[in-house]
DNA sequence: GTCTGCATGTAAACAGTTACATGATTGA
DNA sequence: TCAATCATGTAACTGTTTACATGCAGAC
């Protein structure tokens, strides 16, 4: 899966490991989490199987910076990809249900609190989605929609932003009313 | 934490690999899905680590069952995890967002059709959940709650199921508005 | 002088998936 | 006879995480 996010945004724009792993954890990081170690393994390996290739690139500064860009084939297989559809619904991993589904051997108070701090964290991520949400709005403002091509892009990428802040409401509201629940006990 | 999903269900009734498997596949399979491989390679290492005890039982018929018990270092173990809380918040991994992110490259009549593909097995998934949750709730009104520790746990399981519930209807509502403004380009 | 950011990687361990493998019973 | 269910496992592979490793520049 992360091959094909990477050689995605490498198409979208020709970048090194270091810019794929900030861009990454600033967008398809929310739902696509992955460690700059194994972004540099992958891209080692999209480059033997030549659907990248990396260039050494020294600036005016000591730093050796080695940028990749998509190649044909690299190109024809994100779209091969894309093209074939999902057949089935992704698997949820979900630490937080594990937990509360085997927390009745725990104490309540102790249940609640991990509760409220989950409450927090979600709070927080929904703020990143609005702030993001925000700055997509303004981009659109200041810059007409001139490319369709790319607008297309664009109004994906605000879909899957809507996304995550459903994702986040929802979590909230289910947290909130488990903590009334637990608090009448 | 496959390993404490097993300790859970050990504990809560000694079973066999088999009956495990069983049980996670209607129950916490939804947000932690286990191939049978690998739940039999974690039950090998958790007895090789004392937590759990297993002896074969040779019943009637040809069939040789191991039964898993956990031991009072495993119910330890376990515990201990459910007392350690989640700090952050766990990393979801959503195949479609990845795909819907990058569609814009992909022709219109094709994303949809993925997307009502998707809905329909979202829309199953929510009746499966629904389906659940008549269960649950016929079960509590034949059987009055007596045991309040179970209770206790019955009520985080059915939090659980409120939880896949919200979910699916969160999920379904995004891509029914997603497949709306995607009629209208 | 120590911490943060830039920038790259490797190695080892652990988790998860797919495929292989066996063998009896029951029902269509 | 063919497929499904019960019941167990191993082997090989792929994906993910954690830890190790380096080194300069600039701020504090």
């Amino acid at each position: 899966m992360l091959k094909y996010i990477l050689l995605g945004f490498i198409w979208q724009k020709p970048s090194t490991g270091y810019e794929l792993k900030q861009v990454l954890d600033n967008s398809t990081g929310y739902f696509w989490h992955a460690y700059h170690s194994q972004i540099y393994t992958t891209l080692r390996k999209l480059e033997q199987d030549g659907l990248i290739t990396t260039h050494i690139k020294n600036g005016n500064d000591h730093l050796t910076r080695r940028i990749c860009r998509i190649t044909p084939t690299g190109q024809d297989e994100l779209l091969e990809w894309l093209n074939d559809p999902l057949m089935e619904t992704s698997k949820m991993k979900e630490d937080l249900l594990v937990r509360v589904f085997f927390s009745g051997v725990r104490s309540t108070p102790e249940v609640e609190a991990e509760l409220r701090l989950q409450r927090k964290l979600h709070e927080q991520r929904l703020e990143e989605y609005l702030d993001l949400a925000d700055q997509d709005d303004d981009a659109l403002c200041s810059n007409p929609p001139e490319v369709p091509a790319a607008e297309l892009g664009e109004f994906y990428q605000a879909a899957i932003l809507q996304f995550g802040v459903a994702y986040e409401k929802m979590y909230l509201n289910w947290l909130d009313s488990l903590i009334t629940e637990l608090e009448k006990v």
